[in-house]
RNA sequence: GCGGCCGUGACGGAAUUGGCAGACGUGCAGGAUUUAGGUUCCUGUGCCUUACAGCGUGUGGGUUCAAAUCCCACCGGCCGCACCA
């Protein structure tokens, strides 16, 4: 029979929707399994191939864990607040919620098409009212808790985009929506205090099931250092010059002190400062330079001397010079350094194009040519003289600076507080009043969700001001605690926001009460496997991370951490190897593979084309083979022997244990290869048992359910083959009496021996011997030793 | 600079407690069936060889009976962060 595809697909998804097969049960003896994906952003450009990839492999190890028996959560959802949608309203000059909406059934007709297991019934959309009012509260709780604050400061500014981005969001100094450049502005702005959270979304690392390198990079990105604070004096005022130093033993080489061009210890000393003009003007330089040049890393130092102002070194009270330099930075530290040239490049750099002096205070490098960074003895340090300095002068020291009171151990950490805020319309509204007498007052809990109004334009003002702004039926307001005029925020939440918490949200969707009944989320949570891209390493996860340690704080979640384990997939690369972009031309629209291929080719393509967690580029002949397998299943399973074929009992076994572990371990492609082999000695053996045949059907049915389904029903199979009872192996039938082993000669092998698996070693030894191509090389000489290893060597060492 | 990782046929990729390198798929070559084939089936396919042998996992060393796998040095590539004090 023809494989039909289309017919067959179409059939088993109406049926699966109609019998609700996929849906999670509310109450359960059986053990949960909580699978969770990044929910889609629905674009108008529809799913990606991409998309089927990062969804396949939980959808496998969802539907394999339901056939073993668990209470399977597997949701989908929609994070549909963001800037896309709201450009194209701009420029089609219709409601985002429109857009959005078709976008959602474009996206859901998608997912189906491809028969993935979701529980549809849980769908979350993040623009639903009945869910941003959660997010509003979650916001208000942080608010509440003090972690949610305004400040002006310098913040990260889209000229393009007309909004305020977080540092997580302009990494690299590109926007992140639409890679233009970012510029500073000073501006007052929303931020939450997840360094608050630093320490504990570093200690939640140890808890928690992470590939090696997403830890790092979460690791990295806060950027934990632990160092020292000290107080400089700077001569002729009373004012301190506070830094923070992570090398605190080198203390007595610091020969000058640098501060980032905007620290306020020049505008505080303008009157004693006397070369302002050539302060200015370099501050003036480097804002210019900051947008072009920064990006191309400049090696070369810069900065101006301070002159009318000099430091004293604490410890010695030696008179060192000021300077200010664009390569100390205002956002980290404390915007000023002591700079110890002998053994930082940098200071070292500074100091050979100024002309200043360089002390060596560690021995081991030379310092005429680079600075020493390595460890070593120290020298012309006073009381640290003589002692190693990692081990014994940095504790030496901060004891010292604490007992006299000149500074004192600290930590500093990489990342900045969250920057939470858009000034645009697509977005949940923030739930604050600013009321002139009482300040800022949080929207009651009642009141929410805070709706957005209906406006006439979405655009956003000239001066990144919130198109909300201009509607004064939503600004003007009474104030929830005095009851006076006061005036809404008009910023609306970043498009993180919504994505922090929506796991929480499938555990009980329909909730009006509560953003999910505790003993639920008791139930359904941590999520116990995360799959999602590397990219949202650094801003998603460690949000949402962040958020949820939060709830958990205040007693609203029964976890500390969200995720037991988190695995990232590759990508899915253009036919050229490159990344998939419209300008190359050379994007997948899934659909297509669908149309012309069938659902199950596409699912079984995605994760055969390689190692599930690497990159790899498409290539439609490799799909094509992908098909023909599914064809020669389909063939074989036409003309099936009513008796186990014995000769296949061990490959059949071998084979239910690779797919198992290798489903587990997400190797897909040696898991769906192995499926392949075992086919491939099906057809060979040609008089495959219906039970044997019926045995591997299951295992093919996380990858291509719909041909399993439909093949299940031909052979008579009980219900649902995507809920009849996973494979079991015979561990000892994985193991087949004879084997073939490899036979060396000093390591060469010379030929293959088929032995017993548990044959001794004088058998084994025997029967090597007497082989002729073993003969030939072993022939006047000794056999000075024999290695054997039962099962897969036998090694004769001969001289 | 810091952190994570990689280097295997024409291609995607297997093989990692060290034990027959190249599973599986693609591509290619030859053959069969077919009016025809982006069908199906069979055979072959790391390099050099008629064969035997020899050589092969980025390069050079080392450990070992045995190395793609472990160690050292180097070369090349990818990803993240980055003048972070």
């Amino acid at each position: 029979m023809k494989y039909n595809f289309k017919e067959i697909e179409k059939k088993w998804q109406d049926k699966w929707e109609e019998d609700g097969v996929f849906r999670a049960e509310e109450t359960s003896d059986k053990p949960k399994f909580y699978g969770l994906v990044e929910f889609p952003y629905p674009s108008g450009a529809g799913m990606h191939v991409g998309h089927i990839k990062a969804y396949s492999g939980l959808e496998v190890v969802s539907r394999k864990r339901r056939m073993q028996g668990y209470n399977v959560l597997f949701p989908i959802g929609f994070d549909a607040f963001g800037l896309p949608a709201e450009n194209y309203a701009i420029k089609t000059n219709q409601h985002p919620r429109v857009i959005t909406d078709k976008n959602i059934q474009h996206f859901s007709e998608q997912l189906r098409r491809v028969g993935f297991s979701f529980d549809w019934s849980r769908v979350v959309d993040t623009t639903d009212e009945n869910y941003y009012k959660w997010t509003q509260w979650i916001f208000l709780k942080l608010f509440d808790h003090g972690l949610a604050y305004r400040d002006k400061t310098f913040v990260n500014y889209c000229p393009s985009c007309k909004v305020v981005l977080s540092n997580e969001d302009s990494q690299g100094g590109k926007c992140d929506i639409c890679h233009s450049d970012i510029i500073q502005k000073s501006k007052e702005v929303w931020y939450l205090r997840i360094t608050e959270y630093a320490d504990k979304l570093l200690d939640g690392l140890d808890q928690v099931d992470f590939p090696e390198n997403i830890r790092a990079q979460e690791e990295n990105w806060i950027g934990k250092s632990r160092g020292a604070f000290v107080n400089f004096k700077i001569d002729g005022t009373d004012e301190d010059l506070r830094i923070y130093t992570t090398r605190p033993d080198t203390l007595f080489g610091v020969t000058f002190m640098v501060i980032a061009p905007e620290h306020p210890l020049i505008d505080n000393n303008t009157d004693k400062i006397t070369n302002m003009d050539a302060i200015r003007a370099y501050r003036e330089e480097c804002q210019k330079k900051s947008e072009f040049e920064r990006v191309n890393m400049v090696k070369d130092k810069t900065g101006v001397k301070v002159e009318g102002l000099c430091a004293v070194n604490p410890v010695n009270g030696k008179k060192i010079p000021l300077f200010i330099a664009d390569y100390v930075m205002m956002g980290y530290g404390t915007g000023a350094i002591m700079a110890v040239p002998g053994h930082d490049q940098r200071d070292y750099d500074f100091a050979k194009a100024f002309g200043l002096d360089i002390i060596e205070v560690i021995k081991g490098g030379d310092i005429e040519k680079e600075a020493y960074t390595g460890d070593g003895e120290m020298v012309n340090s006073d009381f640290l003289n003589g002692y190693d300095n990692k081990k014994d002068s940095i504790d030496r020291m901060i004891q010292y600076l604490e007992e006299k009171g000149i500074g004192e151990a600290g930590v500093q950490y990489k990342m900045k507080d969250w920057a939470f805020n858009r000034q645009r319309y697509w977005g949940e509204p923030i739930p604050i009043v600013h009321c002139p007498k009482c300040g800022m007052v949080g929207v009651p809990y009642e009141e929410l969700p805070l709706r957005l109004p209906e406006v006439e334009n979405f655009k956003p003002g000239e001066d990144g001001e919130s198109p909300l702004a201009k509607i004064e039926s939503f600004v003007n307001c009474k104030c929830p605690k005095c009851g006076g005029d006061a005036k809404r925020e008009t910023d609306t939440m970043p498009q993180w926001a919504g994505s922090s918490w929506y796991f929480l949200r499938y555990t009980d969707p329909h909730n009006d009460k509560a953003f999910a009944d505790p003993e639920k989320l008791k139930y359904w949570l941590p999520v116990d496997w995360y799959n999602g891209g590397m990219e949202h390493v650094t801003r998603h996860l460690i949000y949402s991370r962040f958020w949820h340690h939060f709830l958990y704080d205040i007693g609203a979640v029964p976890t500390y951490e969200p995720y037991a384990k988190r695995t990232a997939q590759g990508m899915v690369l253009g036919a050229d190897g490159s990344k998939m972009s419209k300008s190359l031309g050379n994007v997948v629209d899934p659909l297509d593979v669908v149309e012309e291929f069938g659902a199950d080719t596409l699912r079984t393509y995605v994760l055969f084309m390689g190692d599930y967690g690497a990159s790899s580029p498409w290539n439609e002949s490799s799909v094509r083979g992908c098909k023909r397998f599914l064809e020669r299943i389909l063939r074989l399973s036409e003309n099936l022997g009513e008796k186990d074929d014995p000769g296949l009992e061990s490959k059949l076994h071998k084979t239910i244990k690779k797919v198992t572990s290798d489903i587990e371990e997400m190797k897909f492609n040696t898991g769906i290869a192995s499926m392949m082999a075992l086919m491939n000695d099906f057809e060979a053996a040609g008089n495959v048992g219906k039970g044997q045949f019926m045995d591997f059907l299951k295992l093919l049915a996380p990858f291509a359910p719909h041909l399993a389904e439909e093949i299940w029903e031909r052979l008579g199979g009980e219900g649902y083959i995507s809920l009849a009872p996973w494979p079991e192996y015979d561990e000892s039938k994985t193991i087949e009496a004879t084997v073939e082993i490899s036979v060396q000669v000093n390591g060469k092998p010379r030929d293959v021996l088929r032995i017993a698996v548990d044959a001794d070693e004088a058998a084994a030894s025997a029967a090597g011997l007497a082989l002729s191509k073993v003969q030939k090389f072993v022939e006047g000489k000794r056999v000075v030793k024999t290695i054997y290893r039962a099962g897969k060597i036998l090694n004769f060492v001969v001289k």
